[in-house]
DNA sequence: GCAGACTAGTTTGTAATACAAACCATAAAG
DNA sequence: CTTTATGGTTTGTATTACAAACTAGTCTGC
């Protein structure tokens, strides 16, 4: 028993986090964002963002540009190949693990 | 867009921790475990497991009591009514939002 | 009967984390 | 030139997960 279970102590950390799961989550629907539009549609802070945006770049999921849009900075962030592998694989593992609740014979 | 994401937010962090969700999903399915067993199916380690129940017995999810098995001390879990629905809120709002993944109109 | 080993856990120390407040740099407005 | 807004980064703090060390009681060998 308890196969698919244990597998959630090997879920990635990175992508568990709530606030980066939202991230990738996003990231992996529209192959580019900017940080304002990652802020509105997740509502984290400034800081909070940042952060997690730069953990996820250490990860190599998530890639970084710093452009400008006229004179203003403008961050663009792209989710890499790693990071919808990553993605999948902590789909795949959530669902299987919430998914052998209960009635499976 | 992303309301279902958004909901990421709002999940409940003593049920996110995967040790933590290991215990839940074990408990929904046994009606009531001792120590040991959970320590054999999640691989925790004992002082890790100690500090989880306690967590999730504080939260009210998990009752714990303290027996005897013959000469031994023998400490018994069961989840509460709480704790089920702490658990089926989680997997409603994680599915829902893995599930709002791509294509989804 | 007491030294050692085993059972069943709890307490303690630490390194990592998430988060927001404070800060920095630039630019337009009054 | 001071204020207000944009687009972020750095710093401080409080929480945390985790394992190592410890506690408390039991059994075995001598």
């Amino acid at each position: 028993m308890s196969k698919d279970l244990r597998g959630l102590a090997a879920l990635d950390r990175i992508i568990h986090e709530p606030a980066r799961l939202m991230l990738v989550m996003i990231l992996s629907t529209v192959e580019s964002a900017d940080f304002l539009f990652l802020q509105r549609e997740t509502q984290l802070s400034k800081g909070n963002l940042s952060a997690h945006l730069t953990k996820l770049e250490a990860a190599g999921y998530v890639k970084i540009e710093k452009t400008f849009k006229g004179k203003y900075p403008l961050t663009i962030c792209r989710l890499t190949a790693a990071g919808k592998r990553a993605l999948s694989d902590y789909r795949a593992g959530m669902n299987k693990a919430l998914g052998s609740g209960k009635g499976r014979p």
